[in-house]
DNA sequence: CATATACGGAACTGACCAGTTCCGGATCTG
DNA sequence: CAGATCCGGAACTGGTCAGTTCCGTATATG
């Protein structure tokens, strides 16, 4: 992302240790265009979903060849498939949880416009792909690690911090407190079709979570 | 619809004021098979999802024809939007409520092989028609009216009552309350592919709906 | 400049599917 | 039994799309 390459040679590109072949003369680099590819698919994929997308859509998207696309991914599935578990490239461990020594204030301190922005469209693409899950596992699994977990992860933290704190009760079922936003604001995304402002997102958390937690109900 | 015609040949038929026609010789019934094609299209629906249901599958599903389909739905659209209204046929008003008393009563009261299981049906047709509801105005239409509304609705009623009775705190956000049960059922069935189950239930009623009303969290 | 590589783009193939047409048979009416 | 109607099934049409092949070009190397 944002690859100013002063220095035309190093690219983000794992399992690249075939320097040494003197085979290869002119060449510009393996998977140079990568990034742009992917970014199409997800766009294409949050717009039209799985089955309406088309690998023209995604190359004309990415302004790339739809043989680009197949030299590098044997299938529409899997090229989704790598699409989706790029992007896990949000908070999902506690460096960017903001530690404002109460839960409601990490929480809150959690609404942003860009979490917010990201979480539109994880969403999206999340409900493009919600009739897949069901037939591609390995699927279902890239949508679990880039989409769904990273986001109940954080909060289990956050509510776990609470707990050593010493702020709210520990007999509570954290698993199912950490994915009452992630639930409710895919539902109000998906399936209700109504925006997912900051008024929502803190009544959730005075409404339903703090309470959930013993915390009394009120907006403090 | 307020004639009730005390003559024994009357049909669930509507726009069928036809009967002086003296043309019709020997005839079978206009739709008499609309219910087994519109179940089939339901079932094929939650197995396949819009876009990988075909034509073709329903009407093997339904033992009929092609064209018997067409004769009927000038669309495939149009079929799947009837399909989902015809779905209401569960408890949405007070009809079927119980009423135990308290509110954990009559919420628990709900859980129900049959119920559970119905409402798993109609989790996994929203969950083959998510992806739709962006591109289909009147599918989501239905798929509210036939599938999200009726349970929100109950949900509220029953809170409602128990803010009359004064069980409950009365300043809480009913609306988001309503739909947590909802949101959580179709965010583990879909996207979480867990089993909904009567002790995941219970735990939402008694960790997250009861608290957020102002109840003691703990299990009475 | 010569060479090798990878690119974008366009044309092509084969499968699949929505929607249509046609036909033989079943069913009801009189 | 004769006539009219509707049904299930099969064949057909036209369009779309995944995946493939080919070609002219850009670029980097030496």
């Amino acid at each position: 992302m944002t690859q100013l390459d002063t220095v035309p040679d190093v690219q983000l590109d794992p399992a690249q240790a075939d320097d040494g072949d003197p085979h290869r003369l002119g060449r510009k680099r393996d998977h140079s265009r990568d990034p742009e590819i992917l970014d199409a698919a997800l766009a294409v994929l949050s717009e039209s979903g799985y089955d309406a997308m088309t690998m023209d859509m995604v190359a004309a998207r990415a302004k790339a060849g739809k043989a680009t696309l197949y030299r590098r991914w044997p299938s529409k599935a899997e090229l989704v498939v790598e699409a989706v578990a790029c992007m896990k490239q949000g908070m999902s461990s506690l460096e960017s949880a903001p530690d404002t020594g109460t839960l409601r204030g990490d929480l809150v301190a959690l609404i942003r416009p860009h979490s917010m922005e990201e979480s539109a469209r994880k969403m999206q693409v999340m409900g493009g792909l919600v009739s897949m899950l069901s037939r591609d596992p390995q699927l279902a699994d890239a949508v679990n690690a880039a989409i769904t977990e990273p986001r109940a992860r954080l909060n289990r933290m956050l509510i776990e911090r609470a707990i050593a704190r010493g702020e709210v009760r520990a007999d509570a079922d954290i698993d199912t407190i950490a994915h009452i936003t992630p639930s409710m604001t895919a539902y109000r995304t998906l399936v209700q079709r109504k925006p997912v402002d900051r008024d929502f997102l803190i009544g959730l958390i005075d409404g339903v979570v703090l309470p959930a937690l013993g915390l009394p109900a009120g907006r403090s």
